[in-house]
DNA sequence: ATTAATGCAAATGCTTTGCATCTCT
DNA sequence: AGAGATGCAAAGCATTTGCATTAAT
């Protein structure tokens, strides 16, 4: 919730017109932005921002920890703010729609009908990201 | 790990000489190629078989429900013929390996030490798969 | 002044498509 | 025969890259 470009100003993140206006774009909440829908925004305020920078820029936010990115499968990646509350996504796997989902229970089994938000769920799937033994030794 | 080829037989799939050597590959535990690799082993059996039926067959695989499409986020698709025993998967976001792992207990919280083929764990991530309501009235 | 971010345009990688030809059933 | 699968090559989309220019600290 706290602003993200007071996050990133207090971690002393070099700050420029661009990164700002992306920064502001992608604040709030259940925000799930793909990098063409930022940049359509961006330049609604910033007309000669690049397609480059908002892409460098999503790039830096995620490896701050500051945005997660949401692999949607075949489509776009989308880009979630909301990085500093565990959550999990409900995906919608015709048009790609994410909402941000907090299951109670056992979470492999049916999400909260309170947490479905008019979804038909016909899966779910864990990952679990890491290193290889054979990456970690180089 | 019954034979996928007779599983897809016995489901009166229609049977070609592409479709036999694509089904042959993707048999098996543990396996979890990309559709290049695919491409590449079955071109070892059957040098005239083209990219574009790899993907067809893939494609086929999936829908029928007796392949897995894995996204490892950035990288190429890979496919897993273990469809039939519920799974979840541990990827490696240096290289993209996958191993197929059985957590025990509460999922969201760490993966037990015999799981992790060494992996050093770093995220864990759950997503809900389903249509939303716009889809479903469509 | 230094260091890093930007913009452009071209290149990349994976996947899909259109369409004529060939093959199973 | 007829429905459907195949191969080819080109197109598509999302994303990345190289490099000269520009701006922030």
């Amino acid at each position: 919730m706290s602003d993200l470009l007071e996050r990133l100003r207090g971690r002393g993140w070099r700050m420029t017109a661009q990164r700002r206006v992306v920064a502001e774009v992608l604040n709030g909440d259940h925000v799930h932005l793909t990098a063409d829908e930022v940049l359509a925004r961006a330049t609604d305020r910033l007309p000669e921002i690049s397609r480059a920078t908002v892409y460098n820029t999503l790039g830096e936010l995620v490896s701050l920890g500051e945005v997660l990115e949401v692999a949607t499968d075949g489509r776009a990646k989308r880009y979630d703010p909301n990085a500093h509350r565990p959550h999990q996504h409900l995906i919608c796997s015709d048009c790609g729609a994410i909402r941000d989902v907090h299951p109670t229970g056992d979470p492999l089994s049916a999400l909260p009908a309170a947490e479905r938000f008019g979804f038909t769920v016909s899966a779910v799937e864990m990952t679990y990201r890491g290193r290889c033994p054979e990456c970690a030794r180089a």
